[in-house]
DNA sequence: TGTACATCAGTGAACGCGCGTTCACTGATGTAC
DNA sequence: TGTACATCAGTGAACGCGCGTTCACTGATGTAC
């Protein structure tokens, strides 16, 4: 969050630097304008620059290709929600374990709605004949990241259920689950970790559902009911990881 | 199943009707090929015509529109999870309600594994531009009927625990249920369909995550790790819903 | 069984459109002395 | 502070491509008498 060195080299400097800071950012904008109502494989780079007008060739001053203007855009859309996931739960007491689980839950529902395009573009469908490059794969882990640390401080708080302890999973389930051990503390159990990972899916299944179209003639289509629906579901999450 | 007049339209007599229904076979089976490849939103009316060697207007003896294929295309997708859905339960005794559970979960997930473009029409962020009509609304909740029947026989069979009755859910929770409810017996509790709910939401996400990558240095990457996770969260799921 | 007419599948050319990317260029901004 | 040169943003034309859909047409299949 805060830079080390006194002159951050992302501080653009000469008038000619600010420009192309700023013109990239209005590239940006007008890409997820066209992402909200085409959607990402629509994504064209001559409709950005008509937006911009400007001719489609100068966009290549900006980005290499359509890939590159897709990885940013993806970047930026985990960075985005990652930052509001953070910013929702750091008000909260650290020791409050389920206030932060459910500040988290909230504000990722919340930017997903107000976010569609950006969301299905990094928990949608892969876009076809594009290949995500590494540097997606950091600011992807942010939410998940925060969801790990409240297993750690459960963990710690000594919030473990006996039953985790007592009933390890199998050799074939804990194996599973090495990837994910590899980011945490040893001494969390297998069951917890199993747990959390089904909170997890459950918490973007859920939103992806609700974004889809699929709980359509299910859960009401008003606001509120949709509101409530997700409540409860933090409330049953916050049981089934023993943090209620 | 079973047509009620015993000369079903559907069978084909003539020549022309044969050649017809085989034709419209064969175009669907192009286009499911290129969804395997390209994806839903760059599915080409030209490139599956140059694939069956025919002018590319003769498609639209077939198909009024791109958008009537992409509708046949998801109807088809849902009839087809749904029977194999179907056909896995099947063979499982009634009153084994775990098994029923078991067997559904892992029907899904081999057809959405062997399926994947086109579990992505119908699960991933939907086609932009393209407007889903009301027939696939039926097709589409056949695997959601198959868990609700099991909700159902678990009423019947008294496996509902006392605490769903004694504690019910808030109304503002009650109310968004409505919808689902109005398909249901309603002696079935709120919070065991609140339950269900999550659970079939948990389903679908966990699946989602698996084929969209987002498993990714979380969960091994070897199929007996992602069958040995998935495993995991049925038992889980079971317990969730006090079937174990 | 044979003929006359209607239905239908399939063709090939055309319309009008949009796309990503390259390239040689102009003119403005920045830098080194 | 002023000049000479290098860097960079942006232009507009072009390349080569693919797309969905329409239309007038040919020839085969089916139907009614």
């Amino acid at each position: 969050m805060e830079p080390e060195d006194d002159r951050p080299p992302s501080l653009p400097r000469t008038a000619r630097e600010r420009a192309r800071a700023e013109i990239t950012g209005e590239i940006l904008d007008a890409a997820r304008g066209h992402l909200a109502t085409d959607g990402a494989p629509a994504l064209s780079l001559r409709a950005i620059a008509r937006d911009l007008g400007m001719a489609s060739s100068a966009l290549y001053r900006y980005f290499k290709s359509r890939d590159e203007l897709l990885t940013r855009l993806i970047i930026d859309a985990y960075d985005s929600l990652g930052a509001a996931a953070e910013a929702g739960e750091s008000p909260v007491a650290r020791d409050d374990l389920a206030g932060r689980f459910t500040a988290i839950c909230h504000a990722v529902r919340t930017w997903a709605l107000t976010h569609s395009n950006e969301y299905a573009l990094i928990y949608g469908s892969p876009v076809p004949g594009y290949v995500a490059p590494l540097d997606t794969v950091a600011p992807a882990s942010r939410v998940s990241t925060l969801l790990m640390w409240i297993v750690i401080d459960a963990a710690a708080a000594g919030r473990i259920p006996a039953s985790d302890t007592q009933a390890p999973l199998d050799p074939d389930t804990a194996a599973a689950l090495t990837p994910i051990r590899s980011y945490l503390p040893s001494d969390i159990p297998a069951p917890l970790i199993q747990r959390a990972l089904m909170v997890w899916t459950g918490l973007f299944g859920t939103i992806s559902f609700e974004l889809y179209g699929q709980l359509h003639q299910v859960v009401g289509e008003q606001p509120a009911d949709r509101d409530a629906f997700f409540a409860e579901c933090i409330r049953r999450w916050l049981q089934f990881m023993n943090l209620a």
